[in-house]
DNA sequence: TGTCAACATAGACACATGTCGAAGTATGAT
DNA sequence: ATCATACTTCGACATGTGTCTATGTTGACA
């Protein structure tokens, strides 16, 4: 049994749509969804998890292992660190492979938010 | 010659387009992006400030003061503390009207934060 | 002028966050 | 078994953040 927990238990499912919230200008948004909406922000808030985010999200292949990305100008725990919020936020999948651990982004919460942030003029109205 | 700056000197400006920063697949982000992005980010990081921002966003004239946003749960001054924020990351402007101070959101601002969000598939090569 | 209402600022406090060095854990090679 | 590599976790520290109460500023009105 392994002590390490990487790519268990991640906050919200990897593949799953994440229906969170309505965009922001269609009404107010509740607190739960709010809750929700900002921790998601808060995960890239950061301007170093913020490049660690744009490095995975830009790999050709989709996918990074921490080596790859790791040149950011922090130390390499403080790396590991900064994956493992993005993992938490669900922004974030891992997966370890022989000795490496590859990082992809979890497309359906990026999507999500990115809706959440559209300014439609309408959604008033229906 | 007023000793507060309501409305003055916005980090950035109300109506003008931010060509910020490319979409996030689109590359690993310079430094100086990673920066103002996370900063724009940052405001939107915190449930309280993402309600604010709400209550602004889908209020009937595109704009609301401060009263009538002020109901999310916390004192007065801590709702002016938090649309402070708002505005020093160019995501709300505020304007001065008799006695009262009306809030708008600056949508180029948030239009930027939304292309950048945007995961399309081209950008991954081929 | 004085007073009230609508905000903004100041100062203080508890708590969260980013960072590091040191140590732990898995995997592969010698 | 021993060692090296690729990470993750731990513990500590300085700094940042959200919140409050108290106070200041501005405008309207009597």
């Amino acid at each position: 049994m392994s002590k390490y927990d990487v790519a268990e238990l991640p906050v919200v499912g990897p593949e799953v749509v994440v229906p969170c919230c309505p965009p922001i200008t269609a009404g107010e948004l509740s607190v739960p969804d709010a809750k929700r909406m900002a921790a998601m922000f808060k995960a890239l808030s950061d301007p170093v998890r913020l490049r660690l985010f744009s490095k995975v999200a830009s790999h050709p292949a989709g996918e990074a292992c921490v080596c790859d990305i790791m040149d950011v100008g922090v130390s390499q725990p403080t790396v590991s660190h900064h994956l493992k919020k993005l993992r938490e936020a669900g922004l974030l999948t891992s997966e370890r492979r022989g000795t490496w651990v590859y990082y992809r982004v979890a497309p359906s919460v990026v999507a999500a938010m990115a809706a959440m942030l559209d300014l439609r003029p309408a959604a008033a109205g229906s």
